[in-house]
DNA sequence: AACAAGACCTGCATGC
DNA sequence: TGCATGCAGGTCTTGT
């Protein structure tokens, strides 16, 4: 499911919601995700007071008080939902925190590809999750030079470098076949041809995808929910993901929206518009 | 070293 | 209706 926009919205709506709030009591409902839980997860957490909500690519990071940070990835069908403490718990619901005003935080994921970790904040940086991966697309600092620096001589797909969350951070699926139709760059050009100008444009429509995405609170395929359970919209202004055959938006290309498979997942792109 | 393929899971749409 | 198949927003591990 999620990627930066989705991590990003869910974490704007937390920050609105519990911030401040204290954990009064905690609970795991398995003994894993795609990773095990952090042994005494719940017992450890008990008692901390949630200070602050942070974004790292699609990682949400959870800053609670005595130095201690929640790490978490949604994976593919992850949910973070916002309830009462009396609520009945739902299915695939894996991991519960209930606050001090009432309310109750819960991670729902069917497909179990999150993960939880619990780390001291002074270790976060070096977390070997959070280590290797790229810029985050949304920075000042990721120009297109800077791009096609993290580009240069790799013979792959520009399609497949850019989900290569070590060369940038927190794209996706949806959002690079979206960023590569706005900046007119056929999903298989060779990465290492990506620079100057192009690189620029690329940029320029990562960035500005994300942002619409961020305002339309990201893209509802399936599991995408905001923690009050309303859904995120970005999806009907899809130009070209999951619109295969359909006209293409910029042009009168026969056929409409292509898609082919590009390291086993699906790309859509306009084969006239973009080169 | 870079890259592709397989693995991890459940749910849903499709076709027979 | 039931069953098999394939596909899905991610990423880690394995093999070439």
């Amino acid at each position: 499911m999620p990627e930066l926009p989705e991590v990003e919205t869910i974490r704007r709506h937390l920050e609105a919601g519990v911030l401040g709030r204290r954990i009064v009591a905690a609970r795991t409902l398995r003994g894993d995700l795609r990773r095990p839980f952090p042994p005494d997860l719940a017992k450890r957490i008990q008692g901390r007071r949630i200070e602050l909500l942070d974004r790292r690519a699609k990682y949400l990071i959870v800053r609670l008080d005595h130095e201690l940070a929640l790490l978490i990835h949604l994976g593919m069908s992850g949910r973070i939902l916002i309830g009462s403490t009396g609520d009945a718990i739902a299915k695939h619901v894996h991991f519960i925190l209930d606050l001090d005003d009432g309310r109750r935080i819960a991670l729902q994921d069917p497909r179990r590809f999150g993960l939880v970790d619990l780390v001291p904040t002074a270790a976060l940086d070096a977390h070997p999750l959070l280590r290797a991966l790229g810029p985050e697309p949304l920075a000042a600092t990721l120009t297109g030079a800077a791009l096609a620096n993290a580009l240069k001589g790799s013979k792959t797909s520009i399609k497949a470098a850019l989900l290569d969350q070590r060369r940038i951070a927190g794209l996706g699926n949806i959002y690079v076949c979206e960023a590569l139709f706005r900046s007119g760059i056929s999903p298989k050009r060779a990465a290492g041809t990506v620079s100057g100008d192009r690189a620029r444009k690329l940029v320029a429509a990562i960035k500005a995808v994300l942002k619409d995405a961020i305002a339309a609170g990201g893209s509802t395929l399936r599991d995408h929910r905001l923690p009050s359970g309303e859904l995120g919209y970005f999806q009907h202004h899809f130009q070209v993901y999951d619109r295969e055959g359909q006209p293409c938006p910029g042009c009168d290309c026969k056929g409409g929206i292509k898609r082919l498979v590009q390291g086993g997942r699906s790309t859509f792109y306009c084969a006239k518009r973009q080169r």
